[in-house]
DNA sequence: CATTGACCTTTTGTATACAAAGCGTTAATT
DNA sequence: AATTAACGCTTTGTATACAAAAGGTCAATG
């Protein structure tokens, strides 16, 4: 399998959790492949910020509150942009992706709210292929490029595992709105929206990185 | 030498042109390596964009027009932003640098109008240097990250050796109006002060790419 | 008891050797 | 003469071997 996609989904996925080693012969047995493919990928990875060089190898790199501030705040920028200029340049089709998207992911949300665990990673699935619609509808491969890098990152942190179903009805209902907005060509409103959504989302994701931080405080106190 | 650092500064000041394929042998050769580093340094410059792959190997990637534009777009987004943030949060000292970035600048270009071609070199310098001392004041390492990327491509096209003295004080006085915003802390001015600076040069990027094309096209004239 | 230095082990960095996949050229057949 | 099949050459992909640097351990010394 190709070293830096396993590496990649490994660190989302929380196999390689923040801060751990990853040694080249470790990787290499574990891919049964030799270090010189290894190498590559790492450093692909490197120059995408998801590892982290030490004084020997890299680390998983661990993303502080203020990272997810700042990476929100990118992408605030980047992908409420996309939506004004999707909402320009939209052709049909890319409506109907959008739209597409939308149904899949309200589908998954009922299937949820059936206690059914398994379809959050369909609710992941489908929030994220509406918002690359959008991208891809924006016809600017350059904003796609580093908003692939950016989006990586909250993922790290799987906060969706940690959604009610009030916050994803919400977020659903922010969804039809950007849609409308974009198929109506109304930039202006795509664009506020959308980062509008975006600045939720991290409140989500900052909401729950207290949450294990209160949990984390609770450990070190039953330690002694 | 470091292969990465070597290759793409060749990328940038044209020893390497775009379309060029780049051999891993080659390479190896001019840097007096193994390929082992050289694929590794290609793989980096692959996940950045500046090489573009090949059915076998990789070539200088090409910049269209198009592309220019859309890098910009997101230069204007990025860099704009950065502005606004710098007059938020910049310190006296970030002031300083700023200052001192575009003293130099001005003397860089009193130089130039007496004839010192040399001094072009400088002056990119210099600019560089107040663009980055903007962006270190915002105290965003994701912002630097992402448009230390972006920044690199206009590059590239080498444009700055085609401003002539008129564009180069016009864009020192943008410099200074862009500086007293920061100062004042007024981040709106800041933001809008910058980002028609990064239109100004993109104007003058494609306005660059047009001569460029007609020479291109008198030469195939004279083909026949 | 702490600190430093020498040695040994582990791990990364580089080179080389070998395997596999593209590409071009040539020759054969229709 | 054109098309295709086969061969060989070039170039990339992977593995392994070797060099160098970093880290850790243990003993000696203050």
């Amino acid at each position: 399998m190709d070293a830096y996609k396993y590496i990649k989904e490994a660190i989302i996925h929380g196999k390689y959790e923040p801060g751990m080693r990853l040694g080249e012969e470790y990787l290499a047995k574990e891919l049964k492949l030799s270090r010189t493919p290894i190498r590559e990928a790492i450093k692909q990875l490197e120059s995408e910020g998801l590892v982290t060089p030490l004084k020997r190898g890299v680390s998983v790199r661990h993303f502080t509150r203020e990272d997810i501030q700042q990476i929100y705040d990118l992408r605030t920028l980047l992908e409420g942009y996309a939506a004004s200029q999707a909402a320009l340049h939209r052709t049909d089709e890319d409506i109907e992706k959008m739209k597409e998207a939308n149904s899949r992911y309200e589908e998954a949300i009922e299937r949820y709210k059936e206690a059914d665990l398994n379809s959050i990673k369909e609710i992941v699935n489908f929030n994220q292929q509406f918002h690359e619609a959008i991208i891809s509808a924006c016809n600017n491969p350059h904003i796609y490029f580093h908003l692939s890098k950016v989006v990586v990152v909250p993922l790290v942190f799987r906060s969706f595992y940690w959604y009610d179903e009030f916050e994803l009805k919400r977020s659903l209902e922010v969804h039809k709105t950007i849609l409308s907005a974009i198929q109506n060509q109304d930039s202006e409103r795509a664009r506020v929206a959308m980062t509008e959504h975006i600045y939720q989302g991290r409140d989500q994701v900052l909401a729950h990185l207290e949450e294990i931080k209160k949990i984390h405080v609770l450990k070190e106190d039953t330690h002694d």
